[in-house]
DNA sequence: TTTCACAGTGAAAGCGGTTTCATAAACTGT
DNA sequence: ACAGTTTATGAAACCGCTTTCACTGTGAAA
């Protein structure tokens, strides 16, 4: 009943329709102002008959804002990244935004820049930014510009953000391993080197090496090793940490995706997990679950839903969600580690390291860690 | 530079301040018509200068359409959307077209209608729709709105679209099961009840069912399960199976998401995969190799690459990119299946049947069905 | 009654661009 | 040197909606 003319409906010829004239039509489209109940009536029937829609831009423009919150990310199959923007996307379903997704592909490289170019350009109601570094100054533009902003993933010292301290999860993680007796430990995690990225692979690293510290283990330099994000580049790592004359007997992955990897490089060298090498990841994406791997669980999809429920009270829009918990980091043991008393790694090494022995060094290694002694590392 | 009032640059601030007419900025902007060298300079030196940007909202409404792709897609957590939706981003970045992402969250449910409401709501240049079915009478409501609309994964008979053979794709992976010599097949698939639904996973059961046929094995009721889309739905359906007094020796399951449901089915009844249980899944999403799993590989990512393209094209904005290759359908053989020879069910059946006489059956399954003797299926 | 407040409505002015149309200036060709 | 183009530019209309403002009635307060 509405292809009068091919072209979309306008609210004139509702009005014209309804015999009233445009403002009424907008009015009891808004509610923004009484109208006579017989009226009202009348337009609605307009309405429903022409199948009538409101032009957004049109709306957009004469409000001076759109409906639109636009959502930043560095990678949308990245599946941390996209359990977030399911939470967040679950939020904002009943709400009256729409969804405007950039995904910036270079998850780092191309610096903060953009992003407040983006933002400007395309003047939405409200942001959010996941996973991606956002400057101060960008932050106060946007403050001048009245576009509310959220973080997710992303500290920030003025802006609302759920993040974790990744740097006690790398520990958590690393202590995790340290308990079961390890001290080879490695490290595989993102490359650091590109421009002010997201530092969380970093932080985690940090973590790690605190651990190390803690239990009077040094960091070896060859047991720590990044390259750019991904699957196929966290296993090329791990293979390479596990042809080592001295490979490790545990690896620490900043994220699952790349414990996939190391996962990976184990089967194909023949490495059984975990009686030969523990791994450990970061995330707990689903595929963790179904693979089995031993995780430092964070909160990925509630970290959406709790920006979207922050962004729409910033907009005026309170949802009736409550604003739900930001859980702890959580450690999630599975199938990818085991202490190791259990290990025997002597295809790994060549070399007959008897299981005892190493049991030894590792009690001793704790043990000197909560003696006072000399705080040099031990190189085991 | 720019903070000229904390409110937007418009065109007409450029303007005066270039010291020309609003038209001659639109012109330099959108390179509409000539404009003088000199004239363009001190343009652009002044938008640089007061960092301007157009007002989308208003470029939208005088132009009559908005720079906007809008994609609907069913659940953009799963992991197949995700990948399509991936391909689709990556040629939309490189146009100037933004991206609408609506997220219908109930696979089916709601059916098409909302499908039409959501597309007219919003006015974009075109639509992409991934793995929703949609009907003719909404082609042709955008078709009259001018609307182009590229379909991802489902059949039109007008509209362009990439989709694959769900039926052949089953039969494939069940052939499969087949030729290594099973004979109780199982399958796991999609609920199909929920009105007009995206019917991959009806179709990869027939398929399923068309193979049985083929071999001269009959599809028996109890090997037939579905259930709402998801692993841990799918688990359930195959603990239900696997629990049965004679239980299937393969599975198939309509999608990799529902393979992993059934390989955490197996894992917790002690039941080794593939020795066995063999199990085949479809799509050969990013987890299925890290799995291991055995899958029918359909193109993902391709997919949304190629909407994309034919979408601009559509839009009269085409790339440079040729058009990729849809790719076929490919059986990737990993490690969740096996012969039946080598398999030997005792602990599950608790009947001792020997290798040798399953694998008589196989062949002697095979042979008929070579032969074109009475078509009635033997039952098992 | 007169006065007010207010509900109900429409005219008109934007919102920030694009686009037609007209005009002026600078080139053509003869 | 003059009509005929072509080039560069601005005035004004328009896109579809919101919002201010002014103008009617009408019932309540005085």
């Amino acid at each position: 009943m509405e292809d009068l003319g091919r072209h979309p409906v306008t609210m004139a010829q509702v009005a014209s329709d309804a015999g009233v004239s445009i403002p009424t039509v907008s009015r009891v489209i808004n509610r923004s102002a009484p109208v006579a109940d017989a009226t009202r009536q009348t337009v609605l029937r307009s309405i429903e008959r022409l199948g009538y829609h409101p032009n957004p831009m049109a709306r957009g423009l004469s409000r001076g804002r759109s409906d639109t919150v636009l959502v930043i990310l560095p990678h949308i199959t990245e599946p941390s990244v996209t359990l977030r923007l399911s939470g967040l996307i679950g939020v904002l379903r009943s709400s009256p935004y729409e969804l405007h997704v950039v995904d910036l592909e270079r998850p780092v490289a191309q610096g903060l820049r953009p992003i407040g170019e983006i933002v400007m350009q395309n003047r939405p109601a409200g942001v959010v930014i996941i996973s991606l570094p956002s400057d101060d100054e960008d932050h106060q533009r946007f403050r001048d510009a009245g576009v509310p902003i959220v973080l997710v993933d992303s500290p920030s010292s003025e802006l609302p953000s759920d993040f974790i301290d990744d740097v006690a999860g790398g520990e958590m993680a690393t202590r995790h391993l340290i308990t079961l007796g390890h001290i080879r430990i490695g490290f595989i995690g993102d490359r650091e080197d590109i421009a002010i990225g997201v530092p969380a692979s970093a932080n985690r690293r940090r973590g790690y090496e605190r651990a190390l510290e803690g239990a009077h283990l040094s960091a070896r330099p060859e047991y720590v090793r990044t390259a750019p994000h991904g699957t196929k580049t966290a296993e090329k790592l791990a293979r390479q940490m596990l042809a080592l004359p001295e490979p490790p007997t545990a690896i620490f992955a900043a994220s699952d995706v790349q414990a996939f990897g190391a996962l990976a490089a184990a089967r194909n060298a023949g490495v059984r997990v975990p009686q030969e090498l523990s791994i450990i990841g970061f995330d707990d994406v689903q595929a963790a679950s179904l693979m089995g791997l031993t995780t430092v669980r964070q909160p990925l999809e509630v970290s959406g839903c709790r920006a979207g429920i922050r962004l729409l009270e910033l907009l005026g829009h309170p949802t009736d969600d409550e604003l739900p918990d930001f859980p702890q980091l959580e450690l999630v043991v599975r199938d990818t580690t085991a202490p190791l008393a259990f290990t025997a790694p002597k295809s790994l090494l060549g070399v007959s390291t008897e299981a005892s022995s190493l049991v030894t060094e590792v009690s001793s290694a704790l043990t000197s860690a909560s003696g006072r002694g000399q705080q040099v590392p031990r190189r085991i």
